[in-house]
DNA sequence: CGAGCGTTTGAACAGCGTCAAAACAAGTGG
DNA sequence: CCACTTGTTTTGACGCTGTTCAAACGCTCG
């Protein structure tokens, strides 16, 4: 979704949501901005278009992809509520970011956040903050990907589902297929490690969409 | 190599060279530090420890690398002559660090590169920079290994190692092992990749350390 | 109740890993 | 200069994990 395409009849915003408001970036970095709404599947953005908004999932969840030439799929992550994505430093994204299911997302003008930045210390090394902790998450996930098998990444992932909802009790938004390209599986390994997990009593899973962790150490690699 | 241990026999600091001098950590970050020498496989600092220091390159070769406990290895990257690595946000390296071959290493106290970065806004901002390209480099690493086939990833790598060189030839510091643990695969998947590209006339192996490219295009996807 | 999508399950297959041995390179001492 | 040692690389044979292709199942929502 271009910025120029804000208008068009299939974005749907609350009048009272979509004015100008303050988002909170960063803590201590609180920006104006404004909320779009986004239908399941719809794009965000796309990889190529120009790095002109910086978004936080108000409601919802939203995943960033990538693509190889010939149609292979990764998901580089998933945003949940209060995450914050798309904050790029090159001019163009890298990556393109759809809604997973119908959700809300505040933006934020990039240049704002530059501009404060450029004037404040503390919001730099905030920046900088942001850009480590999403750095660290890469590298575990990185190690996933390069030395876990399929049992331990379905593990990792329901249980950093888990953390995250701070809950054993995880609803999942996403579909079998975007939890594959998450972590480099296909979906019927995926789908057949959630049936082996709920066999050996590790999970229940009252709905495909809904786990409930039983035995969590045993998820756990490393 | 922990800081409370420089002066063990061990080291080998030729006075002239590790003599307190300025250090560009940064495009226009000079610090006061200093250079040690490291011998194959010596360990810089490891896993845990604290992040004392900031490095950086000045000749040979350096492996950062992350481990399971039950011993898989995974390198999270290769650092060359004018690389930094070993910068966190946080109190305890979450990787360690070894020469891969004889080499030198300049360490600047991260205090001093904290402090800079507190007074100037264009130091944090180059900071924020470090930890985006950082991070880029690491997205397309993810890509690889969470969609790319072997003969894929070894063409990746040494198109990498090929560009960081600006030439066709390319000496590898590193291991056939080394190198599959930055790729996600075995050492004799990756030596098997290697000959069946020398047989396809893609390279040319004069020596198991060196390699010639002779059909870039060929190695590349996406 | 039926259509459509997402999920599960099965069977056959293939790519990469594992295990093992041979080839090779570099250094050491006789 | 050669025999010997040690570590790295290459190659081979085989097996397993995860993929591919296909079909059945089960929600959810008209």
């Amino acid at each position: 979704m271009r910025p120029q395409e804000f208008n068009t009849p299939v974005m749907t915003i609350p009048a009272a949501v979509a004015a100008g408001r303050e988002i909170e970036i960063a803590q201590d970095l609180n920006l104006p901005g404004f909320v779009m709404s986004f239908a399941p599947n719809e794009e965000i953005f796309g990889e190529e278009e120009p790095t002109d908004f910086v978004y936080k999932v108000v409601s919802g969840a939203v995943r960033t992809t990538r693509f190889l030439a010939d149609g292979r799929r990764q998901i580089d992550g998933f945003h949940l509520p209060g995450n914050v994505f798309g904050l790029e430093r090159g001019e163009a994204h890298r990556f393109s970011a759809e809604a997973i299911g119908e959700c809300e997302v505040a933006l934020v003008r990039r240049r704002a956040v530059e501009r404060a930045a450029e004037s404040d210390v503390a919001v730099a090394r905030r920046l900088w903050s942001l850009a480590s902790d999403n750095l660290e998450q890469l590298q575990d996930h990185m190690l996933l990907l390069s030395r876990k098998n399929a049992a331990e990444r379905v593990g990792a992932f329901l249980l950093e589902l888990s953390a995250r909802a701070s809950s054993h009790t995880v609803e999942l938004p996403m579909s079998r297929g975007d939890i594959a390209d998450y972590l480099g599986l296909t979906l019927e390994t995926v789908s057949r490690t959630f049936s082996q997990f709920a066999r050996d009593g590790l999970i229940e899973l009252p709905s495909p969409r809904r786990v409930v962790i039983r035995n969590a150490s045993a998820l756990t690699v490393s």
